[in-house]
DNA sequence: CAAACGGTTGAACAAGTATTCAACTGTATG
DNA sequence: CATACAGTTGAATACTTGTTCAACCGTTTG
């Protein structure tokens, strides 16, 4: 099914200003890139999520010692970090019995501070 | 419930590295801060919201052209820009019979922008 | 002033998602 | 080599959330 298309099925009024709709038709992005924009923003908008990675930001930690700062079974902690792991936001490192996740890059952390910045206004 | 705490409810795992728990307590930010966080990006995590959120960058558009353009009724346009403006990232400007929706201001932009640099690696 | 229309709202419903629970894997250790 | 423990996983459950539906409000217009 397209997006952005005239009388798009789901619509039951009319365009009042066809014009604007037109010069808004052309300028919007690609329908995947605002499923994969929307898809990335959900993995931040969760709070268990959230706190793993101010967690494991700057010194790795092993599973069960996020679940004890957290407060939260170690199955839960790694559903999520399971989640993370395959939005490529975090990284892990084995070592014997343990597994060390940190953050993937800078990236994560640029964008949390931007948000910090708007929320504190 | 305080966060954080040691042998908080809900772990059943005792800590492994405490030194490293004891460090992580310490800097982790507030309960709220975490929450307020993922609320903030929980608003950008619905594809319904964020090709509003493209739609009425630049130019204002009222609730029946958007519903047109996205395809949508406009009640669930409605929902979801009342959601939009609760967060103020929206402002709007009544006329007549029509309520024109824009941006409130560059941070939104700035955000997205910057979760498009990470999404196009 | 009544009908038409843009927009909002609350409740009901449907779809998605986080946590729990139990079972399992792999590594260490006595 | 058997036990203990860190971590993962899939299914079930409970909760959250987006859309639909119907009713409603306010402005315009015939």
């Amino acid at each position: 099914m397209k997006l952005y298309e005239k009388n798009a099925p789901g619509c039951e009024c009319e365009e009042i200003h066809s014009d604007i709709i037109e010069k808004k038709r052309r300028e919007m992005p690609e329908e995947s890139i605002l499923y994969d924009l929307s898809d990335f923003f959900k993995i931040f908008g969760d709070s268990t999520r959230m706190s793993i990675l101010f967690a494991i930001d700057g010194e790795p930690m092993c599973v069960c010692d996020i679940a004890a700062l957290l407060g939260m079974t170690k199955s839960a902690v790694s559903h999520q970090l399971k989640i993370l792991r395959q939005s490529d936001l975090i990284t892990y490192r084995k070592s014997g019995k343990n597994v060390f996740y940190t953050l993937a890059d800078d990236h994560v952390r640029d964008i949390i501070e931007k948000a910090l910045e708007h929320i504190k206004e």
